[in-house]
DNA sequence: ATATTTTGTTAGATGAATCTAACTTTATAG
DNA sequence: CTATAAAGTTAGATTCATCTAACAAAATAT
């Protein structure tokens, strides 16, 4: 089994991964808020465990095994969310730093009846999908509003990197999980989208904010 | 804040003290299964703390500081184990492990929100009493075992007007805290129970005896 | 009342996770 | 294309919670 500690890295990893799936040390530093050294000699170890890939000098890349384990422990923290906020009644600004607590907690009977009791659900409050019991994101359903054309109706169902600045802009604009937005123009310079939802006829999104938005097409 | 070692100290000192309040640093390394150098200088630590008086060569006792948190590390304890059981249908064997490690979540809202949903519960699954928010067991809901009557399993809790004889004759007779004992049959005459616990099957308690232990009903 | 056993203490080592300081490699800007 | 900045690495110190070995005090048994 993995220490807290350890725990705590393959996430930052796992949630830190670009397309790519490399993170840089430094990266890794700033969001953990630990020094380099730290992180360093945190990599080795986890390398030595088969859970990174460490080369000198190159960016960081989670294993097979790394993944998994991250995923399993992101699957915590989210069931954790979804249950705090449909079960106990938490709203979705509470629930954060209890399941950055619980997420470390070894009780496969208890993530399993919270799973049960919220009808397995494969996203969070947030919009964040829950990996399944093998750690694993089913992407099938979604796709990133910036890959859909104009013309085409999506439902927002997920969002990427849900950081709370985040978060506050989509509240602000009204886009709320479950939105149907309708792609009127795709900019082809620069990838933005105007587009329609609620009462909104003409709002404009960028391509940054419509890589973050995880959307099903609706017909 | 203290660690989650320091609270399991905290813990199992509160949870083998007995009447006087003393706990001998190797009763302490045998529950914890933590050899004696480790417990004595973490002994050391929690004086320092205040949480404990620490005198060498001397029985440990917790402060009133030590008590209150180790009372509210109780409480979580046995709240968690109270929810686990009315509210996500888990067996009561089932809970204790669960319980072990979320009784050291930093979440006092999470903690209040299961209290409320529970109805503000005084004794666990197990019929061990919750302790209020300022780590204090209510005793009244204890009866003495001499109001217990033949059939009733009860759970022995404390000892009244504890002397060092009575203790020693608890201990001759295996009576220490916790131990499960079965009432077979209670003598009209003179009040003496015939009672059975651990493997003893046949041991003859005197009135005298019985109205000096605290029990709770077992279920 | 002394010897033996049990309990408690001291000293020093270890491993995990962190740090700072100093150095090296890679990236970036003139 | 070099100079500087940024990122990554190495070495060594620190703190926490643990250990073993050796010693001291208290309790117990003969």
């Amino acid at each position: 089994m993995h220490s807290y500690t350890e725990e705590n890295y393959l996430k930052a990893l796992f949630n830190l991964a670009n397309e790519k799936g490399e993170v840089s040390a430094n990266e890794l530093s700033k969001k953990l808020e630990i020094k380099m050294p730290t992180v360093n000699s945190m990599m080795k170890k986890l390398a030595d465990k088969k859970l990174v890939h460490y080369e000198s000098y190159k960016p960081l890349r989670l294993t097979e095994k790394g993944k998994k384990e991250a995923g399993l422990v992101i699957r915590k923290h989210r069931l954790t969310e979804m249950y705090l906020v449909q079960k106990m009644d938490f709203g979705w600004e509470q629930v954060h730093e209890i399941a950055e607590q619980m997420e470390h907690l070894h009780a496969p009977d208890f993530f399993e009846k919270m799973a049960e009791m919220l009808g397995y659900p494969t996203i969070d409050p947030h919009g964040s999908p829950i990996p399944d019991k093998s750690g694993k994101i089913d992407w099938r359903h979604y796709e990133k509003l910036s890959d859909c054309k104009a013309g085409d109706t999506v439902k927002l169902s997920a969002v990427i990197n849900g950081t709370d600045e985040f978060l506050k802009f989509l509240n602000t604009r009204e886009l709320q999980l479950g939105v149907k937005i309708k792609i009127k123009i795709v900019e082809p310079f620069d990838g933005s989208m105007l587009v329609s939802y609620n009462k909104k006829t003409g709002e404009t999104l960028s391509h940054t904010v419509a890589e973050r938005l995880l959307v099903e097409l609706v017909k």
